[in-house]
DNA sequence: AATGAATGAGAGTTCATTCAT
DNA sequence: TATGAATGAACTCTCATTCAT
């Protein structure tokens, strides 16, 4: 008792940490799955095979929940995307370090969620988006509307630049998570392409 | 029911004719405003003055009313794409061509409907378009990808293209709308130069 | 339906107004059984048949229906208690006229509400009153401790005799609603003399 | 647990005691403020730092601490009745040695309750006293019953006589306890003065 | 004996939908 | 056909109590 003392895990905060990351995980899937209105906190703990009650244990609502998640996502994220800005000298480089960012962020979280809810059945009303996706993308958008308000960018009318360009980051990741093996160079390749000129831009290949 | 069921519609057949109406009206601005998740059958109906049952002699479920909205958005929609389609030779005009008609309904439709709804409060997890909105996009969308398949773009990765293609006009347009005047012309052409040479083909002015 | 049309009733105004006083009937049997902590709402209309909402398009919340009932005791109960304060000539006068206003009260309303839960069954915790009797009770205080604030009463501590008025009037009330017959007469001769003499003053009888 | 069980109490012991005692202290407290319903196993454990489960160590329900504070209250005070009964030779000095008891504990278990929630922040549906004050009310009540069964007390009808004695020595009690500095000699001689002579029986001074 | 997370029944409440009028 | 009250399943959340540690 006196040497455990010091860190004493103990099975009880194992499991409450493991409770804690089931919750989460149950969390991002079903607000995937569902989106936020439609996801019930039944929906959540149902898959985690724990009690009604458990729930509260750990976060005291569904917007708790949502918001652990997004946070969680946002705080990952922006070191990373921090360092890439960093490195950039000019508009150019600024948005492929901000996509690439974007895109390891996606592949990486994609890959350890095991996302394995069978594609192709999403259901109407619905997104396909995680908290995490969400609160990631808006680090994105926030970079890019930044480095638009800056002067950055080229001088065309920056709201309409900072929509398009995000659009397009936004679901050409999306597309990317779909496909198998997922390609970040390769997407990150066709966004920054695309941004910087259009279809003349892209690459004329692999069709 | 034997006498007004003759041709001259009869005030009934008006009435009934004019609370669909007044029910879709309402159904739209709420699933607008609101969501489809959190928008009620209730809100609907209380926008119309009618009672609460009278909703489903019309529809046969919130979802129904839903479809309704969207099918005939895209019914409307449809011949006008086609029309400026058929007039396309060759990509380039087809996208300004698609984009256009997104545009020019998205403009009509705003400004019949007098969305007057406060701007700026937005709630949390609602996207803010109609079920018309959404369906005249998808229509976009399915024009781009079939004008995709087959062959008709630069041969660039065409999933990624479409996505981006897509997106870009989808953006740009919820941007439109939130400008005064609404300037269709200023978007679409704003759009197309982006689709088709990126930065480097925006004219580089009005910053 | 030309007729009928100035004051239709109806099955349906019936049944509204049937539903609105069988839920109040039952809520005041609830709070009085088991008090307001306690008692649910599930309880209430479980007592009256009707289905778990159709509470809610009756009340907006358990706190409303007690207000409703307190808040009917009360606006029942102030005209009584003004006509018969507005006869007394004096303190002596007026305790009587107080008392006897709110015992005739609860006398009237006990009859009417058909009060026939088995006596002695009080569980723990619980104060067997109802929420009119509540209110009206308030009223009576609020009235002597007006009336003694006036000056109007013997020029004793005006704390403490407030308190012993209002003791007396609550619990010997209590008491006379338990007895058979149900005697105002004797429960008000009988308080108002304990007042007004306190043991030396009672009628040494009946014992 | 071999050890600690021989005579010299031991440390477990002590904190067994002290704990138990911990949770009746909260529990006084909480019960006191919030009442029986409202109150929560959770808001008394809260108050003694201990965890929720150790409530159920030494109480078996929230039921039985309620039931515990409350006979311990009955069981300090009996003796001090009885002590006072013992001396009283007719119904006036038992009255007045019944309600002096009764106050002298009021007084004594207010003062070392330290009760210091603010006064005024009363809630609805809510009586602010502790389980001992209820269970030693119920002693002086049951005292003057069987006194008044007896035939101690004047001839007057003894269940209303009672239910007015007792309430004014409830009330005024109660007054007692909301003033300072606590003067438990000028309660009892007002209750006393006015059970035997009612208003007339009052020292007319001090208004 | 102490802990505090897990439990699950049950609370108040909402709402899509039904149905008698 | 219009009405709007009735319905009841499902929701979010609380809390007395249990139990593995």
């Amino acid at each position: 008792m006196s040497e455990a003392a010091v860190l004493p895990p103990g099975k009880r905060e194992l499991t409450k940490v493991a409770n804690r990351q089931a919750i989460l995980d149950a969390a991002r899937e079903v607000f995937g799955e569902l989106g936020y209105e439609t996801a019930t906190v039944r929906d959540i703990i149902r898959r985690t095979g724990l009690a009604a009650g458990t729930f509260y244990n750990y976060f005291r609502s569904k917007d708790e929940v949502y918001l652990a998640l997004a946070s969680e996502g946002a705080r990952q994220f922006a070191p990373l995307l921090k360092a890439q800005r960093a490195q950039s000298a000019n508009w150019e480089e600024f948005v492929q370090a901000a996509i690439e960012a974007y895109y390891l962020f996606l592949a990486d979280a994609h890959k350890s969620w095991l996302n394995q809810r069978p594609p192709g059945e999403t259901q109407p009303h619905v997104h396909g988006e995680t908290p995490e996706m969400a609160a990631v993308f808006n680090e994105v958008r926030d970079a890019i509307l930044e480095e638009i308000a800056r002067g950055g960018a080229p001088a065309a009318d920056p709201d309409y630049l900072a929509a398009a360009c995000i659009a397009i980051a936004r679901e050409v990741g999306e597309k990317m998570l779909a496909r198998r093996p997922i390609d970040v160079k390769g997407a990150t390749a066709f966004a920054v392409a695309m941004i910087q000129g259009g279809l003349k831009g892209l690459p004329q290949a692999e069709a």
